[in-house]
DNA sequence: TTATCTTTTAACAATACTATAACAATACTA
DNA sequence: TAGTATTGTTATAGTATTGTTAAAAGATAA
């Protein structure tokens, strides 16, 4: 299924981790300092990142925003304390999850599979099903198609992966910078036109009544959210 | 933990099952066809079901077919024969797990267990839902949103950013120009107009009584607190 | 107490954001 | 290459949000 990395300097927990993943077929390598870790992170691919706030020398934070220059991993954060100074400063700091020290480990296991499943769901359909079924909505990996309320289409590219990377993270916001960066796969430049305009025609397409969405909803000054509720 | 169907047949073999899971807190429905079955996922939400490749009328493969066609549940078929045909025909046409009957409870009952986690996994990435909570106040990072005994609102992007950052250094009193410099990300030039209308606003929507605050406190001639004893 | 200063709030003005249509440019396909 | 489909761009209108102003209330200190 992968492999993750775990960056703590407590070396039992560590260990811990890594027997418990294991069990759920998830490989597990670790060190225990920030510099190790973005070394190991340049040499070898891994699915996902747990990274300590409290480590000697380089901290959590520090460590995340280093990550976070050249990387999009998904990264799960441990406090050590339940502030919510630490939990604010990781979530804009780009962390994609946190849990507070000391913690269940199966809570821990549940949040990794959940995270690594949200981030490779669709580069990797695992099994059987190449589609995502809504209450109402189909999409259709192998025909890259969508089956909805107004008939069947097939969707050209931009519209497809764009529906595509928001049901992928449904229920959570993502801005027009996260859309576009993984449709377009280039750097954003403060132009939302185009986005716009692929969501006004997606929504022709996927919505009963496209003023008043069902699926895709428009954050307003953010971007949107495919709704958890279909 | 949730309900599953078992649609076999076999009326012995269901209630079987039934008692066999019940020892295990999950809920247990059957029916005997294809088509009660497809009439039962209709009316109530099951976390899995069970289903019988060899039935009168409609067999599983048909079935099977029609529930995916709405649903994307985690569907375990008994095959009746040990042939390959089979599973690869009932795995192609989306189950999710097979069992060759004859077999043993204790595996069923297992495979069940199994499926209704990862099932319950993949689909609710809202139990991670990243929240800050008070005594009367939740903030959801995911709908940029507060519950508040006013009710449920989202904010416009400002006024949730300013209420995080009061959260995030709860307790501590910030200056205007802290909130401003992180919430507008611009130079603070000794205006402080916008950010006390955004605090009204605030409060408008997350206080009981906007007069005497209790979480969004005002500290003259400095800023603001939001209190730590919520 | 008064004088001064700050904050609150309402009302209004200005701005920013979004949706959509229409068209232009580009990419794809036969 | 022409023809078509897709994407990008621009313009416009509508709306939500934010900024500004002013009046009133509250706090502080002499």
């Amino acid at each position: 299924m992968g492999e993750i990395l775990i960056i703590d300097d407590d070396r039992e927990l560590c260990a811990l981790i890594k027997r418990s993943v294991i069990a759920e077929g998830i490989e597990a390598d670790y060190c225990h300092n920030g510099k190790d870790g973005i070394s190991k992170l340049k040499e070898k691919e891994y699915q996902l990142v747990i990274l300590d706030v409290m480590m000697p020398g380089m901290d959590g934070f520090e460590t995340l925003e280093q990550i976070r220059t050249t990387s999009s991993l998904p990264i799960l954060m441990f406090t050590s304390k339940d502030d919510n100074a630490s939990k604010v400063h990781g979530l804009r700091a780009g962390a994609d999850d946190y849990l507070t020290k000391p913690f269940v480990m199966d809570e821990l296991v549940a949040r990794i599979l959940s995270l690594i499943r949200r981030y490779t769901r669709f580069n990797q359909p695992e099994g059987l099903t190449q589609q995502l079924v809504f209450d109402g909505l189909k999409i259709d990996f192998d025909n890259r198609s969508v089956d909805a309320v107004n008939g069947i289409f097939e969707l050209p590219p931009k519209e497809f992966d764009t529906l595509v990377f928001l049901a992928g993270h449904q229920g959570k916001i993502v801005t027009k910078q996260q859309i576009y960066e993984s449709v377009w796969k280039e750097e954003y430049v403060y132009d939302d036109s185009n986005i716009m305009a692929i969501i006004s025609r997606l929504r022709k397409k996927i919505e009963e009544n496209p003023a008043s969405p069902k699926y895709i909803q428009t954050v307003k000054g953010i971007g949107y959210r495919f709704n958890k509720e279909v």
